[in-house]
DNA sequence: CGCGACGTTGATTTGCCTCAACGATTGTGG
DNA sequence: CCACAATCGTTGAGGCAAATCAACGTCGCG
């Protein structure tokens, strides 16, 4: 059952019992979520943590002007949620919508605190997440400086050649930080180039 | 002495036992650094996490061109580092830099995994730390794809009024991602405009 | 079939960069 | 105490990457 996915997770970062393995997944449960739907909307207080078994989402900001900028992606095996307000439990800044049909195992805010304290070594699971989400997330904005809309596309591409193919082009003009029009333009492009 | 500063830091988010107090402080040194010592170079593996006592150092990228890219600064009550390369012990994406002569404490790697297993609370100060610097960053990008660059100035001066009076412009435009002439010209407009 | 979602292409505009020259300030050694 | 270099900031001319706006193409689906 899709709760085993994040066993396997888990195991890959720190040793529970399985006392402690029985404890974890009786206080998460999982949903599924059909294209389309948020599991957060701006404004809203972000009440779980998802972790990702199947499916895609995008966490964006919408501006004044009513244009989306997309935070991130999400999928099998990732974490997905507005982190500012799961953490202060105040207010989104951002949405989080389903892009495919999605399949997720939900630590809701009380539970997840409750599970710190029964767990530590949670604690210690979600450190290294955040870790490596700083890391990704800090290289990104070293990338959106020092490349062209070009090369950003194509480590793009590189780094999740699984989302390239999953998603419309609009949402990754989104990421990178560009209109749709000109990412096409480049992808012409770059065929021309071969 | 310096070390009460990281004490005080420590005590606003986790709860330690006097005895924990004196195993933290047992496993930590303080160092002063003057302006323009590294404390990290790209290349090199990052030895310790840091956290700001006084000072001012920055986390930057140097690109093929040689252009500088600044990820972050880091000012009293900061933590500074190059944190791939220290959770990884991997070598430096990044260099760290003093801005002002600067006194840190220093958590190296093994004394920081030795305390982890001594004091597993300490998971959760780090945890929270991430968490705060997660959403800082992503906030970040946002601000980059969403704002002129005017807007983006006007935000940093408001986000970190006494970063902005301490450092020479030319770093504040790098952290910007725009060139230091353009922000030359956004400050004179700015001006004309009150 | 026809509509909505997505992508393409071209003309024009613009925000920001590049390059170059020129202050202003500070520090340093002769 | 002054020359001078180094560091930092300013200003202007010209150029380019990417945005905007608008029109059109394509495909899947109710």
């Amino acid at each position: 059952m899709e709760k085993q996915a994040l066993l396997d997770y888990v195991r890959r970062h720190i040793d529970l019992t399985t006392e402690e393995e029985i404890v974890l997944l009786s206080k998460v449960s999982s949903r599924n979520y059909l294209k389309g739907q948020y599991t957060v909307q701006q404004g809203d207080v972000c009440k779980n943590l998802n972790f990702v078994i199947s499916g895609c989402l995008k966490t964006f900001y919408m501006d004044a002007e009513g244009q989306e900028h997309i935070v991130l992606f999400a999928i099998e095996d990732w974490w997905s949620s507005d982190i500012g307000s799961f953490v202060e439990q105040a207010p989104a800044d951002y949405n989080v919508q389903c892009i495919e049909n999605t399949s997720v195992i939900q630590f809701s805010y009380e539970n997840l605190e409750e599970l710190y304290v029964l767990i530590p070594k949670l604690e210690r699971l979600f450190r290294k997440m955040l870790e490596k989400a700083l890391i990704a997330t800090q290289q990104r904005i070293i990338r959106s400086f020092s490349l062209t809309a070009k090369d950003r596309y194509l480590k793009f591409k590189e780094l999740y050649p699984t989302i390239d193919q999953r998603i419309p082009q609009y949402m990754i003009a989104s990421y990178l930080g560009i209109t749709k029009e000109f990412l096409s333009k480049i992808k012409s492009q770059i065929i021309l180039e071969q």
